[in-house]
DNA sequence: CGTCTTTGACCGGCGC
DNA sequence: GCGCCGGTCAAAGACG
């Protein structure tokens, strides 16, 4: 645990501060990160800081998931932050979390309904809305609201031969969780996870001890791998697009800081 | 039989 | 106060 919060603290200078107090809530916030293994509101703000330092307001996620980020979201950083994702095939992104849809209401001026979802761990607040954009139809409008106080595998890297494992079981289901939107995964190929950013490297040993620490904590987690299926799938490397029926990596990470564009696994968390 | 989705009803906030 | 609208509830049905 040490470690890990000096670790953070050599990544992130703002939280360094000499003052009593910014140190307590430094603390605080790494303790949160700890138990809390998805995307923070500090997470989504740094990358996408990041993003439009670039000089862009998109991010592309390895996964095969086109994520644009209106900027309106970015001035108040509240318990809420709008997500924009691009539909893969006939399926779309998951995060990684179960969802359970607890209603559905058609929008004013919107032919397309709006689905709530709300976490499936009873011990978590978070909800997510999703509905389809106006513009294009095969752009969802993701709405994420509170945070999820339990853990996902997301960051954890599981084995391999796990991913495997699962990624088959689910080939073997028919059924889809969540989302109606949701297809299997095409090819179960076992990842080589692969680090290329070093705040990345640090939030996946962040993610890895939270798991030692919340290990056996939560239930309702899938690999991402599996949740995630994408037919035809974006990757990013720098400024080129290149296409692939199959991802190397559910949790490769690369990161360009000269590209407008960058694979950024926070958000295929979130997604 | 348990879990999840669907969908109409209900409720509260907001503007007029 | 009233109506509109978005968010949530809960009963019913579907599904494995």
């Amino acid at each position: 645990m040490r470690e890990l919060l000096e670790d953070e603290d050599d990544d992130d200078d703002d939280e360094t501060s000499p003052t009593f107090i910014s140190h307590q809530s430094s603390i605080v916030n790494k303790l949160i990160s700890t138990v809390y293994s998805g995307p923070t509101i500090r997470d989504v703000e740094s990358a996408l800081s990041t993003t439009l330092r670039a000089g862009g307001s998109s991010c592309r996620c390895r996964i095969g998931t086109w994520v644009s980020v209106p900027e309106k979201s970015l001035g108040k950083m509240d318990s809420k932050y709008t997500l924009r994702m691009k539909i893969c095939g006939n399926g779309v992104a998951d995060d990684g979390y179960k969802w359970r849809k607890y209603g559905q209401k058609s929008i004013k001026n919107s032919p397309n309904p709006r689905s709530y979802y709300r976490c499936t761990n009873p011990r978590c607040n978070a909800k997510k809305q999703v509905e389809r954009s106006l513009e294009d139809p095969e752009t969802l409008i993701v709405t994420y609201e509170g945070l999820h106080l339990h853990y996902t595998s997301h960051f954890l890297l599981p084995r391999p031969q796990d991913l495997f494992t699962a990624a088959c079981h689910a080939a073997k289901k028919p059924k889809l969780q969540s989302t109606d939107l949701h297809a299997e995964v095409p090819n179960c190929v076992p990842p080589e996870p692969t680090v290329h950013s070093p705040s990345m490297m640090l939030m996946q040993q962040s993610q890895a001890e939270a798991g030692r620490l919340v290990e056996g904590l939560d239930e309702d987690i899938v690999p991402l791998l599996v949740r995630k299926p994408c037919n035809s799938t974006i990757y990013s490397y720098g400024n080129n697009l290149l296409s692939h029926e199959s991802p190397p990596s559910s949790s490769t990470i690369s990161w360009s800081p000269s590209s407008p564009c960058h694979d950024v696994g926070i958000f295929s968390s979130i997604l």
